[in-house]
DNA sequence: GAAAAGTGTAAAGACCGTGTAAAAGTCGTC
DNA sequence: GACGACTTTTACACGGTCTTTACACTTTTC
């Protein structure tokens, strides 16, 4: 149960000897949002997985001294935190033993970045729904919008919304993003695990909905702000330096 | 970490056994400025591509002897420079395919000299963002300039300056530099995804802007130095040596 | 001191980024 | 397999922004 809450920037837990892999996560996930954080042996992994809470953890399966299986095995003993385990390419036989210990997916080695982030949400995403049950009230709030993530809903004052999968998924993206430029790539790739294309303009038509749902004016929008040449930023217009 | 530095003219490597094609690319990009050369055969592309540094490398999937993908892993085996695939519009399988083994991008063989253009600059943009991000300074202050990064909104005192995309950026590039002096070439590659020319003003055009919304006078310029015949330099005036 | 080179900046029009309606494509459902 | 709902693409308008150009002015060079 020692999942982290929904509602703030997902915190993830790399446990890998290779400091550059590492970086290299950190790198390229904290400008999507992410809390990365890292450890470099078994005992501090499982230390640290099971001190503090983490939306997921990335478990390399190879660690000097302790092998990936007894830190999951630890882990598992204390917390059910979503575990991707990182292991050579259809290491068939690891993958069978892992899943039986409690391993959520694995990664390979050799992975993409697009296929890191497509395997994170799945985790993710699969073990929020359950923690939907635990607690209901998982929100995130920004003004007069609050948006239950469990539920999949949204209201902007007590006006319930009415949104599509893709407006709900946008509109929760750039309420955790609030008071920071998304661009319309990470956009694209927060609420779609599809490449982002250059003359791509359905973020353009999806935020022009949304506005249109949230009854924010495009000439003076007081929510969901144009950064021009950059993306969108959403603003909570109480605290809204200007 | 092959990719070629950016502060210089961007090379530009074509591995195509169509010359045609090669020679309509180099005609139309030298001009823009970029360096452009070309190979015809798989084996020489690989060769090229690992030997030397680029910014960006086009390949033909479809290539006599050696198909795209085993030169596209070839190269991904040395060197990480961002690598477009040219391909048949809508060949989708082919575009995943390629986008796990490590293309960045894929450009149709019908493409237009916009979209070339345009997916070159996302490309090299983006593996220049990527090595950027190790230092994502939530504020960048000088003096009593205080620019928000995520937000990408930047204060003078607490007066908000309401500035263009590229104006901030130029805030942003000079402010990153303090007390060092910027070159108008360099100030070009970090604002804008374009290459220097010889008789481009419109640096001197942003800097006069951007002095005039600073409240930075001319006569005594505090804030934004000129520094004939090398470039501009922001200043701390508090700090200032003379 | 004159010529050459470098810089400041106003003005203009080319160019680009965005909003949005409408068409086209995709997906799921019965 | 046809319908409906949703998503993406296309197309165009509009407004702001960027670059170019031109000329005044300053500094350096010879």
């Amino acid at each position: 149960m020692n999942s982290a809450p929904a509602n703030e920037r997902p915190r993830l837990l790399v446990i890998d000897d290779d400091r550059k892999l590492c970086r290299l996560i950190g790198d390229y996930l904290s400008p999507l949002g992410y809390t990365v954080a890292a450890v470099h042996t078994g005992p501090e992994g499982v230390e640290m997985a099971t001190a503090e809470p983490w939306h997921a953890v990335i478990l390399d399966l190879m660690l000097p001294g302790m092998d990936g299986f007894e830190v999951l095995k630890a882990i598992r003993h204390k917390s059910d935190v979503p575990v991707l385990m990182l292991t050579a390419r259809g290491d068939e036989a690891d993958r069978i033993v892992g899943l039986e210990i409690g391993a959520d997916d694995y990664l390979p080695k050799t992975f993409s970045t697009r296929e890191l982030l497509a395997r994170l949400r799945a985790v993710t995403r699969r073990s929020r729904a359950g923690a939907k049950v635990d607690d209901p009230e998982a929100e995130v709030v920004v003004g007069a919008i609050r948006i239950n993530v469990g539920a999949r809903t949204a209201v902007n004052g007590d006006e319930p919304l009415v949104l599509t999968p893709v407006e709900y998924d946008l509109l929760l993206a750039l309420a955790r993003a609030r008071g920071r430029v998304r661009s319309r790539e990470a956009l694209i790739e927060d609420i779609r695990d599809r490449h982002y294309d250059v003359f791509d303009r359905s973020i353009d038509v999806h935020i022009s909905a949304l506005r249109k749902k949230l009854g924010d004016d495009a000439k003076h929008p007081r929510i969901i702000r144009t950064v021009r040449a950059a993306g969108y930023m959403m603003v909570n217009p109480d605290e809204a330096a200007h």
